[in-house]
DNA sequence: ATTTTACCCGCATATTCATGCGGGGCCGGC
DNA sequence: GCCGGCCCCGCATGAATATGCGGGTAAAAT
């Protein structure tokens, strides 16, 4: 089965290139390619590709905003972004949008097909530097950590499975200890996070 | 330069199989492995390698645990982690704990070394069945929040009250409205949200 | 005009939670 | 050695929660 693939960029080097190695490489085959985002946006819902390869900075429309219009039409397309920048707006804007992949374009081809296959398959390829960015959105320290930080770490799991909505029951089977133990965490825990219920406790550990 | 490495996994055959590559591989060099995190604890602080390879699924402390402690005291180590499974809370507690990659084990020879070079380059090399979930988070706004729309005012007013940790007839006095009411709340709230506990309403309040 | 929908109130009961008081054992450091 | 931190276990009791069953009224939709 051959992957249909769409194009949108600007630069006609890139796309004459692009359009090079997709329409050679054997299991793709070019839907199209537009220059514009408005042109994309009408013509990808007539050929209706598996995977759209998408420019970020366009001119006029952004790239990611004509995604966040065809992903809402279209959820089953999927979309690739490419772009020469490591640009964190960018990046963050077009996964909101619901690209599902995004590259630097300086990407080798081979890796490039690759991702593309990547992506019709249910994956998110990322270029290990945008990666990172998106590693760090989420360990970045909050404010309540300090305290979350003084607990044991049996303390931290029961804490979790607190979080999870399990009675002490559950969570003395779930960690092979006893329910009075359970109930002894429960209060060193909630001495340390400074909390009086189970409902405090957890909304510290999750803002924590 | 060479680019030290430390392995953290309870599987023998992994571990051997993992360290004969690494050995073999020009550029790196293994600087220890160990077979859970208690040791690793306690033995990386000694020879801080640049990178450690941490399988997720240890028994006793689980892997992300050990990395949280580790990132805290060493924040320069970076932590590849390693898993058979795509499981997603294993992968965002890895995150949040401060890992910097996470691959799946049957991830190919020359790519995961490839990967260990990118994590010590800044990257964040991810397997794009991974960074899917990763993806998803971003553009699920939440997928409890078209159930938490389904609430009428006055209850999203109770539900806020409720992840407020206040009793119900706290909640009662604040809303101006009787116990039983309060009482009428919460199994209308909880039915809407599909829980059936105040943990996890409020659980799915904060997250969506 | 009838039905639906949202909202408010009430009672009863089983379960769960919060917290008081104890007691063990293991390990690492002073 | 002894002490302090961490981990584990136990009993008891009152408060809070979860959920069953009801009943009303007023506005919106059909």
């Amino acid at each position: 089965m051959q992957i249909k693939v769409a194009l949108v960029d600007d630069d006609e080097g890139i796309r004459s290139s692009l359009s090079l190695l997709i329409s050679r490489a054997p299991g793709f085959k070019l839907t199209g390619e537009y220059a514009n985002a408005e042109t994309a946006l009408k013509e990808i819902p007539k050929t209706l590709p598996d995977v759209v390869l998408m420019d970020i900075n366009l001119p006029g429309m952004k790239g990611y905003e004509c995604v966040r219009q065809l992903k809402a039409e279209h959820p089953a397309v999927q979309f690739l972004m490419l772009t020469v920048y490591e640009d964190s707006d960018s990046l963050f804007n077009s996964l909101r949008a619901g690209a599902s992949g995004y590259l630097l374009k300086r990407t080798a081809s081979a890796r490039l097909l690759e991702a593309i296959r990547d992506v019709f398959e249910g994956g998110s390829p990322m270029s290990p530097q945008l990666a990172r960015r998106v590693v760090q959105f989420f360990s970045q320290p909050s404010p309540g950590a300090a305290s979350l930080a003084r607990l044991t770490p049996a303390e931290r799991e029961f804490l979790d499975q607190l979080a999870n909505g399990y009675a002490y029951k559950e969570i003395a089977d779930r960690m092979k200890i006893s329910i009075d133990t359970v109930r002894s965490y429960v209060r060193t825990v909630y001495e340390k996070l400074h909390v009086h219920s189970r409902t405090e406790a957890v909304v510290k550990y999750l803002r924590g």
